[in-house]
DNA sequence: CGTCTTTGACCGGCGC
DNA sequence: GCGCCGGTCAAAGACG
């Protein structure tokens, strides 16, 4: 597996960001340890409104990620930890988007109703359970959303030069 | 040779 | 109970 930074950078522009479940948001957001402030911010701030951003498909995988955590603390309430789910929609031509750390490839399922297959990746770092879920929007072919679950127990393992650029092209809509 | 991907099987939750 | 569906496992293979 090859990772392509510079490709990612040349070809992609991340747009919007970012969903989780409500209750525990803010103890379990998923960070980069290079992220500048504002990356913080937008963890809190960002929200339902992104789905407006560009089309509305974006709003119908946030209800159903909602739906997932919810339907999930019904019945495992405590014996599974419910992890904070965040979202980022890139618009990019390679489904792999190099954030510096390392992931390994454990599944991947065709969605109903998606014409696009979902991939799941797990960080390969000992000990940190870290996932992630890749997939292409049906509608958009350009369009990749990235749900991150977890967060990370380590630093980041590639430093990458290019992640501030990455961060830098996000655009910010703060909620309501 | 070690690491990572591929892919069908398997499992648990959920609705009918 | 059964079938569907999303998520995960693990054996086999690809690739550097």
């Amino acid at each position: 597996m090859e990772n392509h930074p510079t490709h990612f950078l040349a070809s992609s522009t991340t747009v919007a960001a970012a969903t989780f479940s409500s209750d525990n948001a803010l103890n379990g957001v998923f960070y980069n340890s290079n992220a500048p402030d504002r990356y913080m911010g937008l963890k809190r701030q960002i929200n339902f409104p992104i789905a407006q951003v560009n089309d509305h498909s974006f709003s119908k995988s946030v209800v159903t990620m909602e739906n997932d955590v919810k339907s999930g603390k019904k019945k495992c309430d405590e014996k599974k930890t419910r992890k904070p789910r965040i979202a980022f929609r890139t618009r990019s031509k390679v489904d792999i988007l190099d954030d510096g750390y390392r992931w390994r490839k454990y599944g991947q399922k065709a969605v109903k109703n998606q014409k696009f297959p979902r991939s799941y990746y797990r960080c390969t770092h000992q000990g940190c359970n870290v996932k992630k879920q890749v997939q292409r929007e049906s509608m958009e072919e350009g369009i990749v959303i990235t749900t991150y679950e977890g967060m990370h127990i380590h630093p980041v393992e590639k430093l990458s030069d290019n992640f501030e650029q990455i961060l830098n092209q996000m655009q910010i809509y703060p909620a309501f």
